[in-house]
This record gives structure tokens, C-alpha cells and sequence, in this order.
RNA sequence: GCGGCUAUAGUUCAGUGGCAGAACGCCGCUCUGUGGCAGCGGAUGUCGUGGGUUCGAAACCCACUAGCCGCCCCA
């Protein structure tokens, strides 16, 4: 039968990666509540009609890349209704912030989220159809100062510290100011003018660009249109005295907070409700992301809820590509060793499992880490996997059970000593075996030899045969040296080395 | 959506038309309460799916699916 596997463009997490995954949200969590951020959970799926207005009718997100259906229900009222999943989640969360009358208290709002989203794509690495944003969202009426240029330098401020937090190494913020919404009007007027008479030169893709968004013709990589594009008019010329005073507020706040920045007249975001700055982190080529070298990208937003039909609430925001995140941090080799468990628990016996799952049980309730072996297993398959799993291993055995005082190995020492049922815990609890107790270091396969009575092949196991056959010379001279010091060689020819081929 | 590369064991991969392989990992034994080393042994599998060519296909051809790379776009 066919085994059904994850969608295209989907994918599970699985740990130990989801402990990477979590270190960056509860990272994210951490720096967002130190800037006043609330948390915010909007459904992963709205009325089309919200991202057809928010995020732009003629946008490749809109017009071409989102997961859309008609809802059937029973009711009239929801029959039909065109439903999407949510491509992105500013649209989301300012229809919520109007739904929720949450300009009406007049304050500033600040508000994250962490979720998946939904784009119908061509998969990549660092591109999926599900893939996971955590973004942040500043937002209020004028009189809150929603849009003073603080805000967009708190806001790169606060991505600048989360950043270096998680450990990324060679973020560059590239910044922009794209006007305000009739700069911007007047500037895709000049471009399209000027575009006119030129775009029959420049290739396929970009003139199609001059007609349906000339905006997007500045950052093309086609090498042969740079030097069209470098003669075209610029925004900075089409900036109003206000959106130049803006952006050069948030450029100063930025330099007054050391957080480095390139601009980059060209970074234009796709979005349409971007509204003068705009900005967006890249990381270095050997990041892991190939060319999808973007991290997070954002801007603000002015007119967003008015577009939705809310109230005047300009704001800025952002969003970080968590998947991207998380393959950068791999690349920079940040992953986290899998941390291990405090103790395992191993019974010597079936007899012995009911016994060993209560000790766990006492040790959990205790606020340990700990795993149970089987008391089926070999003693050795229960070191094994308590190596790989612990830092510990308690044995439990119908000894220790009768004198109620148990064998605790210590995996980082190597050392093992015993320790009464009172101690278990506090000793677990230390980060290593105290050296006050009587340590008992595992003899070596030499020093066990070498208390051996006679070492000739008939009276050796065929284990410690194969031990002797695989001793280096130097191992050889070290255990005749102990067997001389322990008196047992009255000979030398009582010991046999077959590596030697000799009675030694 | 467009162009290209790839798909064989749990993993990484070899295998250019003639018995399905290696390494690592896994399991067992040597070794019944002291592991990690070593030796010996074992299981790995619809060779991505479906069709075609051929006496014979993992290999050649076609389609599909998925991943990756680049483009588009974007996080």
C-alpha cells in the first residue's frame, strides 16, 4: 500500500531539531516582552476579501500563491464565503486590532506572534508552503505616537538585540524609506514615464514589471538592466519634506543606539501597504539559505487600517522568517547538543521493572530527568543506552533492592560508587559524584588481567582472548608490569600473547 | 509558474544492461551484576511511483511524484 507522506512544501519537526526551534521562540518571547510586546494568536485562516485589500490585489502573493476555497456551510450567510489561509499575518492582526476597538483606549499597541503561514510556492530550501513567522506588530492612533520615527528605531533596535541573542553572526540590515502613500503614488507615476521609452530593452520579466508594479523593476538581479535601472529617477527625490525628515529621525535614533546599517534606495518591499521605511536583514552567502538570503523583512504600514476600514492607525512592523532563522543557526553551527537526562534508571531484572519505574517515579516527582531501562536487556545494552541518553545510571538489581543501597555510575567520570536509597537524590541532583564518597573506578580490561591467576588460552574466556590478541605492545609490557608489582608472575612464561607469538 | 540536477538499507552514498552493495548506525553472540574498545555473526530494501524498450532494467526511454539549485516572488 502507498505510504502517505507530508504534502509538498510541508514538513514535520522533529526533535532534537525542535529543541532549536524552541530556544528560539522562548529567545523571541524573552527580548519581546523587555520591549512590551503582548502576544497575539489570529485564526490561520480569514476572508480572502482581508488579503485581497490588505497585502494587494495584484500582488504575486495575492493573485497567484494562496491557499483559497469556498467555505460550504449550512447558513446562508457563510455558503460561499471565499476563505483563504492566512499568506502572512499583518493583514490578520490589524483586522483584529479594529475588530477589537483597540484604538479606542488611544495607546500604543504592541503586539507578536509566532505561527505558520500558507504561500502556495515552488519549495526551496528556506521556502515552504507552511512556513512559520514570528513577527511583531506597532500600531495606534497618530495621537499615540504610533507614527513617530522612534518607533521604527525601537522596532530595528529590538531586532538587532534579538538577533545577536540567538547568536547570528553577520546580519546586515539593509534600510529605505519608500515614501509616504502619495510619494510613493508619484514616484510609480515617474517611474512608469521613464520607464516608457526604454523598456523594450530590458528582459522579459522586468517588462512586465513596468506595467503591473514599476516599483519592483529597482531591485532586479538581471545583469543586463542595471544600467537602465541606475538612470532611473530615484525616491529619495520624490520624498516629501516629512517622509525625509522621518527617515532621517530613524537613521539618527539608530546611530544613537550603534545598530549598523546600509541604506539601500532599491529595497522596495512587495507588499502594498508599505509606507516609508522599509527594511529588511540578510545574512552572509554560507548562512545556509543560498540565495533566499533574506531573514526578516518589514516596514511601516501608515494606511493598513484604513484600508480595512478602520480607523487612522499608522504602525510598523515586521516579520521573521523562522524556518530561514533556524537554517542560519544550523549553518553557524549554533545547534544545541541535545541535553541529557539526569539518571537512568536499570533494572537487572524483569523482576525488577516495577520496582525500578517506582525509584523513576520518586525521581521525576523530584524534578529529575529520568528515563527506564528494561530489566530484559543485557547489563550491557543498559549502559549503552544510558550513555546516550544520561548523565547517570542507577542499577537496580535484587541486591540493591534488599540492602536498599544502590550502584550509581557517573557517565562524565567514569566513576561509580553506592549509595544509600536517603542519598539517591542528592546525589543525582549533583552535577557530578562527590570525590568523598568512595569512588570505585571501573577496572581497565589490563588491571582485570592482570589480577588474573594464570593467562593461558584454555583457561581465558574467548572475550578476554580476543582482549590479549588486540593488546599494542605497549599494553603487553603494561600488564606484566602489573602482574609483577601484584606478585603474580613467578615466570614471565605464565602469560601467553598469541600477538606476540611468544611466552612472554 | 519557468529552467536545470537528483531519487538505491535507518543515515551518507557506490553500483553504465546479467545474483542488491559499502561505511556508519541497529540487533545478536563472545560476555547471565559493569558499557564505551575489539572479534564474529545477523537483519536491513516494492532500487520514489507508473508505464515502455529488452531474453534480461537499479541502470536505457516516457510520464508522474518529491527534494535540491537557479529564476519569479518573498520570510
Amino acid at each position: 500500500m502507498a505510504t502517505i507522506k507530508a504534502v509538498r512544501g510541508t514538513r514535520d519537526l522533529l526533535p532534537p531539531d525542535t529543541i532549536l526551534w524552541n530556544r528560539v521562540e522562548a529567545t523571541a518571547r524573552s527580548v519581546f516582552a523587555r520591549y512590551g510586546f503582548g502576544e497575539i494568536r489570529t485564526p490561520v485562516f480569514e476572508a480572502t476579501e482581508l488579503f485581497a485589500r490588505g497585502v494587494g490585489e495584484e500582488t504575486d502573493i495575492v493573485s497567484k500563491e494562496m491557499y483559497t476555497w469556498e467555505d460550504r456551510g449550512r447558513a446562508e450567510s457563510d455558503r460561499g464565503q471565499s476563505l483563504t489561509l492566512r499568506p502572512e499575518n499583518t493583514a490578520g492582526v490589524v483586522r483584529a486590532y479594529i475588530e477589537h476597538g483597540m484604538a479606542d483606549n488611544g495607546m500604543l499597541e504592541k503586539l507578536f506572534y509566532i505561527g505558520p503561514q500558507f504561500r502556495r510556492e515552488r519549495p526551496q530550501r528556506g521556502r515552504y508552503r507552511q512556513f512559520w513567522q514570528i513577527g511583531a506588530e506597532v500600531l495606534g492612533p497618530p495621537w499615540s505616537g504610533s507614527d513617530s520615527a522612534l518607533r521604527d528605531a525601537e522596532v530595528l533596535e529590538m531586532l538587532a538585540t534579538l538577533l545577536n541573542e540567538l547568536g547570528i553572526e553577520g546580519w546586515r540590515l539593509a534600510l529605505n524609506s519608500v515614501g509616504s502613500a502619495e510619494d510613493r503614488k508619484r514616484y510609480s507615476v515617474a517611474l512608469r514615464e521613464a520607464l516608457e521609452p526604454v523598456k523594450h530593452n530590458l528582459c522579459e520579466d522586468n517588462q512586465r514589471r513596468a506595467e503591473t508594479n514599476p516599483l519592483r523593476v529597482l531591485d532586479s538581479k538581471d545583469p543586463g538592466d542595471q544600467e537602465i535601472i541606475n538612470g532611473l529617477p530615484k525616491i529619495s527625490e520624490f520624498w516629501s519634506e516629512d517622509s525625509r525628515t522621518h527617515f532621517d529621525q530613524v537613521k539618527a535614533a539608530l546611530d544613537a543606539c550603534n545598530v549598523p546599517y546600509v541604506e539601500d534606495p532599491r529595497l522596495v518591499r512587495g507588499l502594498d501597504y508599505y509606507t516609508r521605511t522599509t527594511f529588511e536583514f540578510t545574512v552572509p552567502d554560507g548562512s545556509g539559505l543560498g540565495t533566499q538570503n533574506a531573514l526578516l523583512g518589514g516596514g511601516r504600514y501608515d494606511g493598513l487600517s484604513e484600508m480595512l476600514g478602520g480607523p487612522k492607525a499608522p504602525g510598523i512592523g515586521f516579520a521573521i522568517g523562522e524556518d530561514r532563522l533556524i537554517l542560519t543557526l544550523q549553518a553557524q553551527a549554533k545547534e544545541a547538543e541535545p541535553a541529557k537526562l539526569d539518571a537512568f534508571v536499570a533494572p537487572m531484572g524483569v523482576g525488577q521493572n516495577a520496582a525500578a519505574l517506582k525509584l523513576a517515579q520518586e525521581l521525576r516527582r523530584a524534578g529529575l530527568g529520568v528515563e527506564v531501562g528494561d530489566g530484559s536487556w543485557r547489563l550491557k545494552k543498559s549502559f549503552e543506552t544510558a550513555d546516550k541518553l544520561a548523565r547517570k545510571m542507577i542499577i537496580v538489581g535484587e541486591d540493591e533492592l534488599a540492602s536498599d543501597v544502590f550502584t550509581v555510575k557517573d557517565f562524565s567520570k567514569g566513576e561509580q560508587l553506592k549509595v544509600s536509597r536517603t542519598e539517591l537524590l542528592e546525589t543525582l541532583q549533583r552535577p557530578s559524584l562527590s570525590t568523598s564518597s568512595v569512588a570505585v573506578r571501573k577496572k581497565s580490561n589490563i588491571e582485570r588481567l592482570a589480577e588474573a591467576s594464570v593467562i593461558k588460552p584454555d583457561d581465558l574466556s574467548k572475550h578476554d582472548q580476543a582482549i590479549l590478541e588486540n593488546l599494542s605492545d605497549s599494553e603487553v609490557q603494561t600488564l606484566i608490569q602489573l602482574r609483577q608489582k601484584l606478585g603474580k608472575e613467578k615466570a614471565s612464561s605464565d602469560i601467553w600473547h598469541p600477538g606476540l607469538d611468544i611466552n612472554l
